[in-house]
DNA sequence: CACATGTGCTCAATCGATGAAGCAAGAATT
DNA sequence: AATTCTTGCTTCATCGATTGAGCACATGTG
């Protein structure tokens, strides 16, 4: 037993071939034994037990990499995520992960920074890792995502954003848009006795999503005979800035300020704010907002402030269930939002 | 050129050996050609190109599991991190595989939940995926995450919170309590015209952070000749249910609450607001609140909250200084924060 | 013309784990 | 006693990429 451990040089690392010379045996029977399903392969509880004993001694670690290549399914399954900088997302990566172990399935996540090209790159990479399964969370081109899973006979699952190719599991963005909007609508006609259009802020005007929002936003606004003029739905992108934008330049075009907002996203809601607070307007009145997305502190900026929450755990359960099942069919499951109460 | 694709079982992903065919050439030659070690190994540009397209049609992907198999190093770099539910670890994982991707580097990352148990056993996993390197964020025992990974021969360096046996790259939490409470002080002075303590609530006591804090806290009041009673330090963890706790009981105890806080964290600070709303104490004047971690919603609830923001990007490019130089002293890195202006 | 040098490739071992196939020894059955 | 069965292992090919060693041919040098 001669240690010759080299410190300039990765000590090696115990495989199964050391711990079988260890145990006088042979690499398949340690095998076996490690990965638990010795009973099928007939190794005596004996042998099985000095294995295992000597692995936990020499602090033995399974290659991952050996592992795999040999198997047949790897048991990794990947998501790719926008940004980690919102409560939504960050629930959504926590959950996955939770249930992902729960399953012995290993998670692995990247964040793609809204980057069309870094979601190729990344949904790529995933393969190169031999993923059994991804999901693609927020995808700017979800079908391309499809295609070169597909390619490689990987499952896709769509979440948060539907693609045409593959299960999607979403919010009812429809659904929870036309209630949000309502709710501000009424909220501003309480305090001002009269019916005005709301102002749409954020989010892709291409993408499903701010799409569905944006009709259940005019349904609403025609259920209340209201008509919105075009120039008040602003989709021009997630990020605080753009919306701060939208925000100056309808000021200068206008001093007839909206006096409620549909903010589609936290995000965006976060240039809105800070152009209220800093541009002067609105000062003795705040405006009356509806934001799609929930944040613990969004909610205690004030009363003027309605969310929806969108049901993470829910969708989670509907993406699992899709994977547990195993059927490949073009699932497209909505998850009605949860409408979060003032104060 | 027959296609034989079963639709049953998974289409066989190309390899090497398939483009070998293909090019009429050899998987060595392949190989070369796509980890970019052509020229060392004398193929020629003709060769090459063919190759490389060939790879291209076929849709090839590289097999990370063999390839990282034979290889010395994997390239591969984890995080483990304790929850993604607030903007300081977000941006710290965004950062984190920016910086890894721009060398090269695969990141994976994995969420523990606060949990030592899910610590360790991340730990392990990612040493079974044979990580080059791991980053232990906020690790509630980062010694001995060190020991797993040394014994595998694998760096470690902790990041957030410190360990006496790798290198840590912190806050330097003791220099930005101190000016964090002076602020809270003196805004607390200014409205009151006397000297009174804050309360300092959330955190463990346990760990080197919340300790330095404290004693930031304590030296920013020994400073102001205001002498702190034990009962007003309060490090009863993150949660924010813990930190309501900790409001409610002191509420009981006393009417004469606190004019002024230092809120540990921005999910104990979720605790501290939903008490204070919702329980009609402060309701006529808002105390003064310094918080150690920043949130852009934060920063709008009002002018009562002075708040440090920690220095992700020169956290991060700290560590990444670190694993570049590929030294394995014991550094010790402390990144002032930021004091975050009101409003 | 003999020999060195360079060019452009191929061969085969290897990384560590897995599992089908097989083998030896003992137990049970006819 | 001859045979099947069972138990408890071992052997070896395999997964796909990498890389040191080596080979054949072309070109250059003395």
């Amino acid at each position: 037993m001669e240690m010759t451990v080299n410190r300039t040089s990765p000590p090696k690392r115990t495989t199964i071939y050391d711990l079988a010379e260890l145990a006088g045996t042979s690499a398949s029977a340690v095998s076996a034994v490690l990965n638990g399903n010795w009973k099928k392969r007939r190794i005596s509880v004996k042998l099985a037990e000095k294995i295992t004993k000597l692995a936990e001694e020499q602090g033995y670690a399974l290659n991952m990499q050996a592992s795999v290549l040999r198997r047949e399914r790897s048991k990794i399954i990947g998501m790719i995520v926008p940004k980690y900088d919102n409560r939504y997302f960050g629930s959504i990566v926590e959950q996955f992960e939770a249930r992902a172990r729960e399953r012995g399935l290993f998670p692995i996540i990247t964040c793609t920074m809204r980057d069309p090209a870094l979601e190729v790159e990344a949904a790529r990479a995933m393969l190169s890792y031999q993923v059994d399964c991804l999901i693609a969370t927020g995808a700017t081109d979800p079908d391309r995502i499809v295609d070169l899973c597909a390619a490689a006979g990987v499952r896709t699952i769509n979440l948060d954003l539907p693609g045409s190719r593959a299960p999607s599991v979403i919010s009812d963005n429809y659904g929870g848009a036309l209630e949000l909007t309502r709710r501000v609508l009424s909220n501003c006609e309480r305090e001002y006795g009269e019916k005005a259009p709301l102002l749409f802020v954020g989010g892709r005007g291409t993408d499903h999503n701010t799409m569905e929002r944006v009709r259940g936003f005019r349904d609403a606004h025609a259920e209340a005979g209201i008509t919105v003029d075009e120039a008040l739905v602003q989709t021009c992108g997630y990020a605080p800035e753009k919306a701060e934008n939208v925000m100056r330049q309808l000021a200068a075009r206008t001093s007839d300020l909206p006096r409620g907002m549909f903010v589609n996203s936290t995000i965006s809601l976060e240039g809105v704010m800070r152009w209220i607070r800093h541009s002067g307007h609105y000062a003795e009145r705040m405006p009356h907002l509806g934001c799609f997305d929930w944040d613990p502190f969004v909610a205690m900026l004030g009363d003027h402030i309605e969310m929806v929450r969108q049901d993470v755990p829910k969708m989670l359960e509907a993406v699992f269930d899709i994977i547990d099942s195993g059927s490949t069919d073009l699932a497209f499951v909505e998850i009605p939002p949860i409408i979060e109460k003032i104060g």
